[in-house]
DNA sequence: GTCCCTGCAAATCCTTTGCACTCCT
DNA sequence: AGGAGTGCAAAGGATTTGCAGGGAC
């Protein structure tokens, strides 16, 4: 059991990841916070993040483009990648069904979570096409 | 346009990942691989497997764990992964209801496709602490 | 003072690529 | 013959790690 100890690089990671909306990879987020440590190094940003996420402070995940991203919000919720502008965005919980519900017959074993993609166009992206 | 040459190796990566009830690794399909085709070169194995994606004779995709799988099921269906075992488990598409049916309220955008992952313990993992 | 945390650079892991050669067609 | 496919090894990109110095407590 290890005690942890203040830091103001690990402060300015979960507080860059919390103001912004998109989903940072390792290296974005990095680029960010360089801007106030000009000297941080990228090995900290992964030690940080690795970190936080075994906390539970953060959640990492993939969505087929095979890069890591990190989302501050953990309580459960789904993403929509745009395909054609690359944002990832969050989708509420509350507009996915339980589990159960969108089961039609139960799975052989326990499930303890899942998670949800979909991949397609956003509104904005869909008005952009509109107007064209 | 570029035309198809036939190739023993790419005709036994084929066939091995159809065989395997796994979703193998680009490495674990290499080291099978071998087993026929002692020369073989990882470099081959990752071209191979990445054409073929692109042509849509198979599917490749991450679960969480950083490395990318392959599947010989191109058709819609699910992955259940067991957090003891490891393994990766086919669920058909009809245990899942569609898209539109588990969503409570339409996405702000245009779905082409989606993807969902359960993760938990598998029957068989479930069944042996059981026992225990 | 102790021990965690950092910056730096080297190391590691996974995947792609360039090149000369081989095998389809 | 022509060009796609291969093996090999080197290159690339992302992430981790070892180490000496710096900072929190």
């Amino acid at each position: 059991m290890k005690t942890l100890k203040y830091s103001r690089q690990r402060e300015s990671i979960k507080t860059c990841l919390m103001n912004r909306t998109d989903h940072p990879t390792a290296d974005a987020l990095y680029l960010s916070i360089r801007e106030e440590f000009p000297n941080i190094s990228l090995g900290t940003v992964y030690r940080n993040l690795n970190l936080l996420v075994e906390l539970g402070e953060i959640i990492s995940f993939t969505c087929g483009d095979g890069s890591v991203h990190f989302d501050y919000t953990t309580t459960p919720h789904y993403h929509f990648v745009c395909k054609t502008c690359g944002h990832i965005h969050d989708l509420p919980v509350s507009m996915v069904r339980e589990t159960n519900e969108f089961l039609t017959e139960p799975v052989p074993g326990r499930i303890d979570s899942h998670s949800v993609f979909f991949y397609g166009e956003c509104a904005d992206c869909v008005d952009k096409k509109m107007t064209h």
